[in-house]
DNA sequence: ACCTGAACACCGTTCAAGT
DNA sequence: ACCTGAACACCGTTCAAGT
């Protein structure tokens, strides 16, 4: 083993430990302080030794959406698909409260990833078990994906800030509602 | 008059000037070329001329934001309240083809301002036409609002780029029904 | 292999000075 | 009143140099 040795040398850093950093970095003081030399020093190290493991700060933002959606948890396969879409609903929405600054690039972003794929599929399945062929399935994911991804944008960046949670809360149950009149009504 | 004396001087720099200027650059080269000196070249100035008439950078992204609002038509009074809200959502969906870079701006800024509390008012007469009470079309204007504003965004930065323009036209028309869907269920 | 020091062009912002 | 010159702290990025 060479544990000693790696543990006997300063913490390296690595894309993941970068990105951690960063994110922790919009969590706590806003998109704006995310700055090269801000995620280097949290890591003890200097701005320039990023260029190692992230091509630029346009890869670091990416990479935070990127980490976003890796931390959304997949849906319990055993649900029935209304409730699976509601559990992914509510995931993004509470991502969006977790990260506040980062998650309104999920709508400025290809939405090619790998990890936006496995959420995009998710939905779609849920989708086809309701009954959906793959076309609608895919149109409706797009609605329901960016009605979503929109809600939780505002909310996260403040936009219903002079509306009580559970004013929100209700608004949102209103859109899951709406969302599930969409897939049973069928399409139009 | 004073005609002869103003036209004599230089071309005076304004907000809306100002403005004018910065929109047009985010249109050409993207919301990162949008800085205080390139604003300020384009008018044939230097940059702290601006500082004047914007109080920093983030007081003229808010401008920017706030002349897009300025660029939406009211719609026809005399329509029926549908197709005054497929008129509004159009003219949403057209701003932001017009203006890419700016125009997610809009789902991460307060929407307390002059600008878009008519246009919010627009969006929830038609509702109130339609049969709405009033807290009914406040919360429906919500909804409705991020859920165009998400799908507008989307397009717009490049989301939907893999789907050829008459399947994104398909999608609209589908987020159009199931609005109107939405409003004629009634509250659910 | 991985990180640092030094350097470069650029950014937003200030304030006293010009006209 | 309105704009400019000079200056400041900071930003992203490069590249040769260290270990």
């Amino acid at each position: 083993m060479s544990y000693t040795y790696l543990m006997g040398r300063r913490a390296q850093i690595s894309r993941p430990s970068i990105l951690g950093a960063a994110l922790a970095i919009a969590d706590e003081q806003g998109l704006a302080a995310v700055t090269m030399s801000a995620v280097a020093a949290r890591l003890d190290v200097t701005a320039m030794a990023l260029y190692r493991h992230v091509a630029g700060k346009d890869d670091l933002l990416d990479g935070l959406v990127e980490a976003l959606l890796t931390e959304m948890p997949p849906p319990a396969a055993e649900l029935p698909w209304q409730q699976r879409l509601e559990h992914l609903a509510g995931a993004l929405r509470s991502s969006a409260a977790r990260h506040p600054a980062v998650f309104p690039l999920l709508l400025q972003r290809p939405a090619a990833t790998e990890q936006a794929r496995q959420v995009r599929d998710n939905v779609c399945a849920a989708l086809h078990q309701a009954g959906l062929d793959p076309e609608q399935a895919a149109r409706a994911e797009r609605l329901i994906s960016t009605a979503v991804l929109g809600f939780a944008t505002s909310e996260a960046a403040g936009r219903f800030d002079h509306h009580p949670p559970d004013v929100r809360d209700a608004d949102f149950a209103c859109l899951l509602n709406a969302i599930h009149a969409l897939i049973t009504r069928g399409p139009a």
